[in-house]
DNA sequence: ACCCATGCATGACT
DNA sequence: CAGTCATGCATGGG
């Protein structure tokens, strides 16, 4: 498990840098804002079908981007809502910090441990093929999973060990490519986390 | 991008 | 200490 403070990440076409952006007061700032500011999707746009089921996903989400810009998955479209100026704050601070350029951004807020998302990939169409997703984690730290496409499954085609990364109060996680081709991510029930916490993924769509 | 049943792993207890 | 049991968590199939 990777628990440091600043990690250059790199296995097999995984390429993940790791980094605490905001210390925790300001991180704290940032999560009472978000708090008080995101209303959260709902009814049809909370659920996702998988096996003809419609499911309320385990968690609350919704997206900002620029005009235009919309998520799909499942059978579900979000739609971006215009940025505000929290959200410019945070980007503008991660473009400055990486270099690279965002105009769009899923939000996951987790009420408790129980709250999760299961393995998938960031593989929707719309999404710029090799551009890095920037992931910031505010309130509860939470462990965070990659597995390699060739080792999940009943049959896997061969072991790769996962690689296991605990998301911190205020901390950026990049996956740059060819991270997200390859590699499945989740982040799975803790029964021992209790507080809420908030994932932004800062994305650029074509 | 889920849920559920199942089974393995872990740890408390005695 | 080792066996039993309860619980947590990963896994696979729908």
């Amino acid at each position: 498990m990777i628990r440091q403070g600043r990690q250059k990440l790199r296995g097999e076409n995984f390429n993940c840098d790791y980094t605490v952006l905001y210390r925790p007061s300001v991180a704290s700032t940032l999560f009472q804002a978000c708090e008080e500011e995101f209303v959260y999707n709902t009814g049809d746009l909370a659920r996702v079908q998988i096996f003809g089921k419609y499911r309320d996903i385990p968690r609350k989400q919704v997206a900002f981007g620029d005009p235009g810009l919309s998520y799909r998955f499942s059978v579900v479209e979000i739609p971006a809502r215009p940025w505000s100026p929290l959200l410019r704050t945070i980007k503008d601070r991660i473009q400055e910090v990486t270099g690279q350029e965002f105009n769009f951004v899923l939000i996951n807020r987790y009420k408790d441990g129980l709250d999760y998302i299961g393995e998938h990939r960031d593989d929707e169409e719309g999404l710029v093929q090799n551009a890095s997703i920037a992931s910031l984690s505010l309130g509860q730290k939470r462990d965070f999973i990659f597995k390699h496409c060739d080792a999940r499954g009943k049959y896997k085609k061969r072991v790769v060990e996962p690689i296991k990364i605990e998301l911190e109060h205020g901390s950026l996680l990049m996956m740059n490519y060819p991270t997200n081709r390859f590699w499945f991510h989740s982040l799975p029930v803790r029964r021992k986390a209790t507080a809420a916490g908030i994932n932004m993924t800062f994305r650029k769509m074509a």
